[in-house]
DNA sequence: ACCTGAACACCGTTCAAGT
DNA sequence: ACCTGAACACCGTTCAAGT
């Protein structure tokens, strides 16, 4: 039988979790999202659907695992995730870690709406939030007010902010001008002034780097000055 | 031939791109949009799948036309998207539309991810956009200052934010908190300090109420910050 | 003008079976 | 222990056809 051309089990390395889900990276961040099927990374693999199902539970089971690859790398770019015992620097140590994040999530461009969709926390994911309540501790930061911060990121935290796309069709035609003119008139005006439509960005509308620092240095600059009026009385717990 | 009773032509009203949206729309609260298929939409009207296609071109202009029409629900809720000539209480006024926007959300728990996934702006959402630019505009504030801002507040602008799911799992357990404890002591700390399980919150993890305004007020009070600093020199039309 | 039936090319997943 | 084949219950969509 070994004769067959077919045979793929010794013409490939054993499938492994680890190789399906380095293979599901692979296919999300070269074919999109749309293309990540089990029957697709199947393929990939040069292997049966099927067998897939010996080493994952299910597809949430390989989203899941996708994710934590992502947060892997996360690690690996932010030089791991150690906190300093005390850190007067918080601000500036929580704004590399999470730019770093961002420069990841560039990388997989999917990775944004597929963490958003998990309903809860993988390790390495938990390790990589863990590591952002200890930076705002050593800042000094109550519980609460951490608690607070992080909502107040959302997914910034993560190194991405959701946008809408952009106002409806191709806005150089200057007829669909004048009628956004006038059914939007403040949108018109703005995006008269403002124009620097980004197609590069993966991310969404205008989700440049700068606006994604302008974002994050708002509410950071806001949690520092509501830590210095929290810092007469002692941090809670 | 009148006489058959799978006759359903006759007994319904005629089939309108308007009751295939406003089914779409219960279909999707009452059963959640995964739920949200061509036939289950069709099976709902009482007609065969094929149907709908005379009405809309296919399922994303389906879920187009079903944010449409979250955005006029929100028009209503905020009392009409008017922006006032001159207002010197942008801030105040803004942050009640957008808490607008956010009950309108609430009763549409499909919403935030399905307006996330929209690749361009419906006229509806446009003119929801189109008001806080206006709003914005009334307080004084640069063009290029309500751009950033726009950024800043990003899905926050329509009344939501996107969360993670909680960490892994059933965390009464005093075994996983111990685990949680030495796998990510700061999140374990932070978490007992003010657990606040939410599960009937469908927007995300504890994001209730408090923690939308509070990051909501943290850029608005930064916007009014910066606007505060631009005010000496006039505003960049 | 409006709706339908049959068919196509996909999905994820089960279950019993192979080696 | 690891992989597979056949089958099931779904998808969205096309196309030609009915009334």
């Amino acid at each position: 039988m070994s004769s067959t051309a077919e045979r793929s089990a010794e013409r490939r390395a054993p499938l492994t979790r680890g190789r399906v889900l380095e293979s599901a990276v692979e296919l999300a961040d070269t074919a999109g999202i749309d293309a990540l099927t089990i029957r697709r990374i199947a393929e990939r693999l040069g292997v049966e659907p099927m067998s897939l199902y010996y080493h994952v539970r299910n597809k949430e089971a390989i989203l899941d695992g996708a994710v934590e690859l992502v947060f892997t790398e996360v690690e690996q770019a932010s030089g791991g995730f150690a906190v300093p015992e005390t850190d007067a620097a918080w601000k500036s140590s929580l704004r590399t870690r999470i730019l770093a994040a961002r420069t990841v999530m560039l990388r997989h461009p999917w990775a944004p709406g597929v963490i958003d969709s998990r309903t809860d926390l993988g390790l390495a994911t938990a390790r990589y939030v863990d590591s952002v309540v200890g930076t705002l501790r050593s800042g000094g930061l109550s519980y609460d007010l951490i608690h607070h911060a992080m909502h107040a990121l959302g997914s910034r935290m993560f190194g991405f902010t959701q946008e809408l796309g952009e106002p409806d069709d191709e806005s150089g035609d200057a007829a669909v001008m004048e009628q956004m003119a006038a059914q939007v008139p403040h949108l018109a005006a703005m995006l008269a002034v403002v124009r620097h439509v980004d197609p590069d960005s993966t991310l969404g509308w205008c989700d440049d780097q700068f606006e994604f620092e302008f974002g994050l240095d708002l509410i950071l600059d806001g949690l520092e000055r509501l830590t210095r009026a929290d810092r007469p009385r002692p941090a809670r717990s």
